[in-house]
DNA sequence: GACAACCTGACC
DNA sequence: GGTCAGGTTGTC
């Protein structure tokens, strides 16, 4: 089954999947504690086996049955090989590899974490379980159902991990300006119509996502070190001041739900 | 359901 | 000096 998803995160996934897989870890280095969960020493000799993707998080499977979970939070960077990340003042954790390659956890604000799993499979289950489906997983009648029954924002509701998972801040604003809907529209007077125009929205910016290995305007960088290109195609994120690329009216911006959001009043109702 | 908190840096 | 930042959790 072919599953995009939350493309930074997918980006990083794949990227590291063809480069460390089959890899063996020789030491982990600590540089923030906060910043790892468990006991590193344990990890000395684990042979990695895969990378799955749950919502935005990332899981390491060794072949012991133990693994690493990842969440890179606002602006962490898991970045494999790339040597200048080894002296970087942010550079958080150091795995190192038998290749004699490093993969570095870098992180600007340290909100982001590995945290060692003695059992890899039950952590990504209990993730699973937590969070709700991604916009692949979930039918639009499944959508439409949740959405009738909150009385948040439709924005709000989207970005609720537990509801739908994987959509954050770029793609929910660039998702509801290509469906045509206003951020701030009561969730639950979404019609069945227009939540169908939603699902396909989201899943086209975020196939576009990436398809341009994720956004890079901030801090994100992929698995190889190397900037998306995602930034390129916003639609309106971020463009304070600017005009939307429908009707050129200049666009709107404020708040929903406490984070930055940007709209044209003409193209979305 | 609104808002602060976690941190560090960039920009006005 | 103040505001804002790709996320999530915990508190009123």
């Amino acid at each position: 089954m072919w599953m995009p998803e939350l493309p930074e995160v997918e980006t990083i996934r794949r990227q590291l999947s063809s480069e460390i897989v089959g890899e063996k870890i020789v030491r982990v280095e600590v540089r923030r504690e906060k910043c790892f969960r468990g006991d590193s020493k344990s990890l000395q000799g684990e042979v990695i086996e895969r990378i799955s993707r749950v919502g935005k998080y990332l899981f390491i499977y060794f072949e012991s049955g133990k693994g690493l979970s990842v969440h890179l939070r606002m602006t962490g960077r898991l970045v494999i090989g790339d040597t200048w990340y080894a002296q970087a003042p942010h550079t958080r954790v150091v795995v190192e590899l038998a290749s004699g390659r490093s993969l570095y956890y870098w992180d600007m604000r340290t909100f982001g974490y590995m945290q060692v799993e003695e059992g890899i499979e039950k952590a990504v289950r209990a993730v699973s379980e937590k969070l709700g489906p991604d916009p692949w997983e979930i039918s639009e009648s499944e959508l439409s159902g949740k959405l009738k029954r909150t009385s948040r924002s439709l924005k709000d509701a989207i970005l609720d991990q537990h509801l739908l998972s994987g959509v954050g801040n770029i793609y929910v604003n660039d998702g509801l300006h290509l469906a045509g809907i206003l951020p701030q529209r009561r969730a639950s007077t979404i019609s069945r119509k227009e939540s169908e125009k939603l699902l396909a929205a989201l899943r086209e910016v975020m196939e576009l996502g990436l398809l341009t290995n994720g956004a890079s305007d901030n801090s994100y960088v992929d698995g190889l070190g190397k900037k998306g290109a995602y930034q390129n195609e916003f639609r309106v994120y971020g463009k304070t001041g600017g005009v939307c690329v429908e009707c050129e009216r200049q666009l709107e911006y404020g708040k929903v739900g406490g984070r930055g959001t940007w709209w044209c009043r003409q193209c979305q109702v």
